[in-house]
DNA sequence: GTGGTCTAGACCACC
DNA sequence: GTGGTCTAGACCACG
């Protein structure tokens, strides 16, 4: 379910960072949902367990998963919210990212659009929460 | 026009990078147009000349920009272009990592798109090329 | 196994990239096998490692090494492949030069070919690939 | 009939240096015959007239032009011969650079000789001199 | 212990 | 005056 590429340059713990989020993202863990142990991951991935819990370890920090010690690592049910203001300065650098590149690659914005759009329908179902209009 | 900031993390000379590939993809430098020395840049920024220097060689690298042995270093007229195919490619994980991030944040993919729309609109004048439609 | 002269003219991280190149290329090492990290490279050719780093940088943008982080730089199992005219293009400035340079030295075709069979079996077994006839 | 690329990297003397010597040897330009005056050609050229003085002397000292104060640069009737071995050690570098990136292009030696034979043949007549059987 | 980044400063080739 | 190369040495991120 998850892999890294070590030869990419990314460091391994950011990338397994990524990897997570995205599953959970799009739903392919669910919140609640028990994740490997440090050992089990790091052996799947032949990674150093160091690694693993790195990555494990900036996911707690940011809100995304819970540690309980002896029982061990699950993704929160429900993630901390920001506000609708600070929601859309974090998407900031990654908008303008993506659209330098475009304009680098002279990728018509509509086509652009149709990709973001594309891509939010693979993720499927996203995640629910309890305080969802039902 | 250009700055870093030292306190990001992210190396200085990928910043500069950045933001050289942004002001050329809106145009603020136009093809042809002669970039800062690598000195004027350097004092600028207030980093060290072989910083610069290194951001301004790996644009060179990938056919941004061009150096011409004592007189400067110029923003190429028509970059390389790629195939329809590997251009979409190369926007694939810009795409990917916005959509991760804008599920997690549950910023609905209307949203995203406006923004992306709103960051190409302020894009302004994009370069023109050559080929373009006059 | 590596050397380099500091009085050629030719920049030391440039004969560094064609030795590295030719050893590749001749099979004197294989692909996957590990070269040495940076600071021992620096000590046997007695350089700066920033000079090495430079060299197995450039290298690996070109897609022959890799490098893992905390691990070592390693040489790719299989470079990225050209299509077969772009191939022969890249061959052609390389063609031109030598021919150019024996008919000055009015040296003829025949020993010309001579030379470079002869220089292609001192190469000994090139390396293999995964999809070369078994 | 000459031409420089100022954003090849390459020194522009020595791109020139290449050129006449190409013409020299492909016999486009001929033996006993005058160049354009150091300004002539480097306004053909767009560049600093330096630059073409500089090729010149060059190629001077390796006794391919000779000058004649107030007459003009002219091609040498007879360029200095080496000893067969001089000259057989004099093309290994070209020899051995064309052959490791033909190794690692995985162009085989067949395609590598055919492609010098047919230069050889596209330089037509070459140079003609006193000693040679006539 | 590995490579990556950055600085300071020197020297040089080129135009 | 321009960029290119190299050195020395420090600090850091990563595994």
């Amino acid at each position: 379910m998850f892999r890294v590429q070590p030869e990419s340059g990314e460091p391994l713990y950011r990338q397994l960072i990524r990897q997570i989020e995205h599953a959970v993202a799009t739903g392919l863990v669910e919140p609640g949902e028990k994740l490997p142990t440090v050992r089990e991951m790091a052996g799947e991935l032949v990674v150093n367990p160091n690694t693993v819990a790195r990555a494990y370890r900036e996911l707690e920090a940011r809100g995304l998963l819970s540690t309980e010690r002896g029982r061990g690592t699950f993704v929160v049910d429900r993630p901390p919210e920001l506000s609708r203001e600070a929601r859309r300065e974090k998407l900031r650098s990654h908008v303008e990212r993506l659209v330098t590149e475009a304009l680098l690659l002279r990728v018509p914005p509509d086509e652009v659009v149709a990709q973001v759009r594309r891509e939010f329908g693979e993720a499927g179902t996203p995640p629910r929460h309890d305080g969802d209009a039902a």
